[in-house]
DNA sequence: CCAGCTTGCAGAATCGGTTCTTCACGCCCT
DNA sequence: AGGGCGTGAAGAACCGATTCTGCAAGCTGG
């Protein structure tokens, strides 16, 4: 049964198959990969040989001839120490959890990587084999990204790509759009003076929504009220909400763009004695299902973080096989505005129905 | 400059580094591994040329020759269709987050997986080559570990293994403990009749804390309260919690198992004109920092995912490099009761405060 | 002066598949 | 009978590293 190979405990290889069945290992490798000229009865000898002992191939061995791994890098730009500072958790988890999904449908697997790259050329990102890489919220001259397209590794982000970095492909949102859409609904509301709430970081996102919202305010004559802060830091969210609506021109809405948002807005809001909608209108960007559910509930724009990873493993993928056409690509997304009580000034029905009526004695 | 090899588009390969620096691939290996015997010069003029080459170690070889990736898979088990849902969507969220970020420091990688395996040896679970994996809630009998361990990969898994899986280590909550605490928190507050959000699926989490809860009220007397929901569907909890409160024997306090069970149970005592904390005492397990600012802020019992996942991957990387003494291990982790308003009776302080007290984070 | 050790490096086997090329054989057709 | 063709399968190169073995030169000590 043994060969000359010495049976490493557990593991059947190629060659063991192909002695075990009596045929060479071109055949054994053929048959199972459906590919040369062989009778179906073959094949199906062969199969059943593999089975029976068991046979996995090697991905390492597969991979070196064949150059391809199956193996999509996920990495996200960060800003402090950890690996993960996600400012927009339930943004990150979502998107990753469908382009992992989606990924998958196409028989890939995704390798979560760092942001940063330790120079010498034995960090984790060089000791992985990988088909290509999804980078959200690539920074200008990223040098991972840069060093992987030098190797001709395709890569497409989730945002526009800062200055010119040379990304294969990349999906975004309309952001401008979204915040224009989001403040003509304030307005229509009733908002008189809308206030925003930001971030001092320089990524797209807040810039182009930043900058969507002075021009807004500059078309429809309003003076901007803003106030930005750190948004990686969790408690300095909750103190800017409170300058923000402690202001001499305090705003009678604020747009919050990031996450935590709503819920330190609404806590404000409480301290100042404001009541949500009636002397507040409030907006904030997230994911996060808990605004359905809070008092009152909060309008919120979703970036549909689901839809972007779909897309843009889809971008990769067809880039990775050559399937996309060649040119590079990018994709503008659709968001999402889920108008709730929050931003509407006249209350939509005040009197509370439960799910499911406990007593219906009427 | 170039060799037989015919320069691959944009690839050196080790060879061309040798060729470069006037020595043999042996040398060029040994001097960048920092192993063999050479003097420090030699290192360094081999470095040199391959940094100019800008020379890359082909992964898929080196994975070959030494059988060790650096990849470390995980995976979830899932329930329904999608190939991740997470009814604890924070909790795994920060786990694999945690985990990401220990392997990562260790030199591994995260590898996405799913949770079933198609029969064919052809799926992604054997086309990447994986020193270990991190299993998450592993079902009874789970095909996926099994055939893992037949082949000899470290499988560590987050949650006690149902059966008799054969795990190499595992890492699980005092899920007993926990609850036991947390209830004895609720009858100091006041509580005469503790009820239970329970699930109605039967992985060890939920069979723990339910069986935990039985005992205690059985040794203190109670007679239990609960009402079971199948855990993965977002609506049904609502109406669980609805019904939970519409019962004639109506709890004074409730403990909610899962993640949105904390909003849900304000939810609906909203709507039977119920005040929390004063007719109601609530506490609910989450991972999510929402809690700290719902109105009332509300007690919750957190898992501390980010050091399950920690601990989890280096019992994992200790097995895979033959550092964790060899024997089986198991590792009970402590959990954290963050205690709000909505679970003491009297208002610890209602006036209006600073912003929001820093939250410990994981 | 030479055995014996150390130092510095090269050769070649090896990991386990994929795939290109070759080849034997049987059959049909002329 | 023999050339051409189609079929089934084997041989061997190859992917790009790691690593074991070997060997020449230089040095030391008896």
């Amino acid at each position: 049964m043994s060969r000359s190979h010495g049976r490493r405990l557990g593991r059947a290889g190629i060659r063991d198959v192909a002695a075990a069945a009596g045929v060479s290992i071109t055949t054994v490798s053929d048959a199972l990969n459906g590919k040369g000229r062989l009778p179906e009865a073959t094949r199906r000898h062969v199969r059943e040989v593999a089975d029976r002992l068991g046979y996995r191939p090697s991905a390492a061995a597969r991979t070196l001839r064949t150059g391809k791994s199956g193996l999509i890098g996920l990495t996200v730009t960060t800003y402090g120490e950890e690996p993960f500072t996600f400012t927009e958790f339930a943004y990150f988890a979502e998107m990753a959890r469908a382009a992992s999904s989606a990924a998958l449908a196409r028989g890939y697997a995704l390798v979560i990587l760092p942001g940063s790259t330790r120079q010498s050329p034995y960090d984790v990102w060089s000791n992985v084999a990988l088909d290509g890489t999804v980078v959200i919220d690539p920074s200008d001259r990223d040098p991972v990204v840069t060093e992987l397209v030098r190797q001709g590794v395709p890569v497409v982000s989730d945002g526009r790509p800062c200055g010119d970095l040379p990304v294969t492909a990349w999906v975004d949102n309309d952001h401008e759009a979204a915040v224009t859409g989001l403040l003509d609904h304030l307005a229509a509301a009733g908002a008189r003076r809308i206030g925003l709430l930001t971030g001092t970081s320089t990524d797209t996102y807040t810039r182009l929504s930043t900058s969507a919202y002075l021009r807004w305010c500059e078309r429809n004559g309003q003076p901007p009220v803003y106030e930005a802060y750190p948004a990686h830091d969790p408690c300095a969210g909750a103190v800017a909400a409170d300058r923000l609506l402690a202001r001499p021109d305090r705003p009678d809405a604020v747009y919050g763009l990031f996450d935590p948002n709503g819920t330190d807005l609404l806590a404000a809001a409480r301290r100042y004695g404001l009541r949500v909608p009636d002397d507040l209108l409030l907006v904030c960007c997230s994911e996060s299902a808990v605004y359905a559910t809070t008092e009152p509930p909060v309008t919120t724009l979703s970036l549909k973080p689901g839809r972007i990873g779909t897309t843009v493993v889809q971008l990769l993928i067809d880039a990775i096989e050559g399937t996309g056409g060649g040119r590079p690509v990018q994709r503008i997304m659709p968001t999402d505005l889920i108008v709730r009580a929050s931003s509407q000034r006249r209350r939509p029905q005040t009197t509370i129905s439960a799910p499911r009526a406990p007593e219906q004695h009427s």
